[in-house]
RNA sequence: GCCUCUAUAGCUCAGCUGGUAGAGCAACUGAUUUGUAAUCAGUGGGUCGGGAGUUCGAGUCUCUCUGGAGGCACCA
């Protein structure tokens, strides 16, 4: 009998005879090679092991080296006996499409009865007695006619027209484990008992449009989340808790930073505490938009239909904006305006106030942008997608040749500004051309490139988002992640060939010819909103000092301190502090606790021995130590320490 | 907007298969002068998100509206 041998990760190389089943490969090999999970590669192809192999070829072993493939497949395979599960205990349901996704899978069912929280619980019970059949998996690859028929015979519409959709050039491969069998890809582990039965959950069901039409029939989509062991499954559930300690909606309330309410949905009323922290932003980045050459300005909040229409946005975006109407005297008709829902062509009107020549560009204008936007209600979010908001928005007019530089320009100060605010780590992402767009594609190959070199030549990377740009332009997107993981769209820079087309803004280059200007439409912070509440999530609500609402507190230990105390607070507020005087008839134990739970993050505490020595016992939140200064150092410290970034 | 879930005192939550609401914290009052995450005692506070229905009777069942959560879709 010949032979065949297989290469290892490790490099090692082994002989079998010929037929050998993977399985029986997985056998023989020792336990640092063998993991849960194994799978082969024929000619480059991921396939499975329960099939034979005839052929000289490389194994790929999942052995601890190759941890995240193993990951893969145990949720991969978990989509699997998931639906499988669903249709032994509702027959009637139609499977559709069920992908591998950050820690788990979901898989998308047709069934006319909703699942339901306890259902969740019987699928997962379903699933171990699969997992315990241990049934080998098989694979096939059909003709496309066959698949089809078969599917057809089996009632199954949606896996004909997945079938449908695979693209001519591609293998239909079939995929059974035990008599169950589903339209896939692969690549499968050996069978169904490589699954550690312990390791998996089913998170939640929601509703999700097939092939995420929202013309498309709502499909009933189970969530899970699968690990290569109980310890790291559990790790992850005491992630999603903590995370749900850090959630903005959450400490907002302990710190009493905002609330909303039923009669303004998708609106905030800012608290002191709140506001305070707003203000420290606003003027943080007013002093840095001042210094990188912005002109703030100011415009209005309620704007007729036309302007809206001229830009484009009436066209689009109509049903999402506030309309207020107005009856005008002696005008029958009641007259139509809309609360901006963004700053652009207020700011071309700016701009194209008098005539502008190529000397008067790059002209940088700013503003703190009050917008309304009627967003869908499933849309709302916290503070982090909300329907009134105000954006750290500016438009540059510039020149072509000035993109580049302007764009360097941005990415420096963005970066600069997240730097200070402790956000180290951000996603770049490049959104290009949608399928509804204004401008030819020519105006948009220019935007494009121009934006993706000028990124390039600034030195950063970007990764792609294709289709997703705003209708006018491509954007990048600066994207930082809330407690649990979720993106969120901060910054952004756009570039925008059309709107000063639509809107008539123009310059006379230096051959005294009319040119249509450039505008480049950007934000740091993106909203105020959504910014403050990935602050909080990002340092579970604990804010630098120059951010704190409150900076510190000074608690006295005995009313014998309190005229002490007050004079610390006395000296602080003259400094510019933000402070807050305790001197409650309460133990310090209990003040401390207080304090510290509404995140203060200095608690100056002063007894009988501070009075005598003149000094402070300074606590820091988060830390368990104190330490007992002289007065004067105390404050110098603090008063350091609260300095608003430079 | 769509799917599922959800809504009980200021906050966090309990209230089983329907018999007109409970706890802790907070608040208020009094006592306590206290050394780094809850001092003790007492008092007040809700008609159970809004509306309709079933029932002798609904916080508990049904419908509907509104808000919120998790997704999907949307995101100028």
């Amino acid at each position: 009998m010949s032979k065949v041998s297989i290469e290892f990760p490790d490099g090692s190389i082994k002989e079998f005879e010929k037929g050998i089943t993977g399985i029986q490969v997985a056998e023989s090999i020792s336990s640092s090679l063998k993991k849960a999970a194994i799978a082969c590669s024929i000619d480059g192809i991921l396939s499975d092991l329960s099939k034979e192999i005839n052929l000289n070829c490389k194994f790929e072993v999942l052995t601890t080296k190759n941890e995240k493939v193993a990951l893969e497949l145990i949720r991969h395979d978990c989509a699997h006996i998931m639906a499988r599960a669903v249709q032994e205990i509702w027959p009637e349901t139609k499977v559709t499409i069920g992908p591998v996704i950050e820690n788990g899978w979901f898989y998308d069912f047709d069934r006319d009865e909703p699942f339901t929280p306890d259902d969740l619980i019987v699928i997962e019970k379903k699933m171990r007695e699969i997992i315990n059949l241990k049934d080998p998996v098989n694979t096939e690859v059909w003709d496309r006619k066959k698949a089809i028929d078969y599917y057809h015979k089996k009632n199954e519409p949606y896996k004909v027209q997945l079938v449908k959709d695979i693209p001519e050039n591609e293998q239909i491969s079939m995929y059974w484990h035990g008599h169950w069998q589903d339209l896939c890809r692969g690549p499968h582990l050996a069978n169904t008992g490589q699954v550690p039965g312990d390791c998996f959950k089913l998170m939640n069901i929601a509703g999700a449009y097939w092939k995420g039409d929202s013309n498309n029939k709502m499909l009933q989509r189970i969530y899970g989340v699968a690990f290569r062991n109980k310890e790291e499954l559990k790790k992850y559930l005491v992630f999603l808790e903590e995370a749900k300690k850090r959630d903005h909606r959450k400490i907002a309330k302990e710190m009493e930073l905002f609330h909303m309410q039923e009669e303004a949905p998708g609106m905030v009323f800012w608290h002191p505490n709140g506001w305070r922290i707003y203000q420290i932003l606003q003027n943080y980045m007013q002093k840095e938009l001042e210094r990188g050459g912005y002109s703030e300005v100011k415009t209005p909040q309620v704007v007729g239909r036309k302007l809206w229409e001229d830009s484009g946005h009436w066209d689009k975006f109509q049903e999402h904006m506030f309309i207020v109407e107005v009856e005008e005297e002696g005008i029958k008709e009641k007259k139509i305006n809309a609360l901006k829902p963004m700053n652009c062509p207020c700011h071309i009107q700016i701009y194209n106030q008098g005539i502008k020549s190529y000397r008067d560009l790059p002209l940088r204008i700013a503003e703190f942008g009050s917008c309304h936007r009627y967003e869908p209600s499933g849309a709302m979010h916290g503070i982090m997608r909300v329907r009134g908001f105000v954006q750290d928005d500016a438009h540059i007019f510039c020149t072509e040749e000035q993109i580049e530089d302007e764009t360097k320009k941005f990415i420096e100060l963005l970066s600069k500004v997240y730097q200070d605010l402790g956000f180290k780590e951000y996603k770049i992402k490049f959104s290009d051309r949608p399928e509804k767009r204004a401008g030819s594609d020519e105006t948009w190959l220019k935007a494009e490139e121009a934006l993706k070199n000028a990124t390039n030549a600034a030195g950063y990377s970007f990764e792609l988002n294709p289709g997703e740009g705003a209708f006018y332009g491509p954007k990048l997107e600066f994207v930082l992640t809330d407690a649990i993981g979720r993106d969120w769209q901060c910054g952004t820079l756009q570039v925008d060939f059309v709107l000063p087309n639509r809107l008539n803004a123009n310059y006379i280059a230096m051959d005294g010819n009319k040119k249509n200007v450039v505008m480049l439409h950007r934000a740091i912070l993106g909203s105020f909103e959504r910014f403050i509440g990935i602050l909080i999530e990002e340092n579970s609500g604990n804010l630098p000092l120059w951010l704190a609402p409150i900076q510190v507190v000074v608690a006295s230990v005995v009313s014998g301190a309190n005229d002490y105390a007050k004079e610390i607070y006395d000296n602080l507020i003259a400094n510019n502090i933000r402070v807050k005087l305790d001197t409650r008839n309460e133990k310090i134990n209990y003040k401390i606790r207080e304090h510290s739970l509404k995140k203060i993050p200095r608690i100056f505490a002063v007894g009988l021995r501070e009075v005598e020595n003149k000094t402070v016992t300074v606590r820091s939140l988060g830390s368990n130590n104190t330490l007992t200064m002289d007065l004067f150092e105390g404050v110098k410290e603090l008063i350091l320490n609260c300095k608003v970034p430079n």
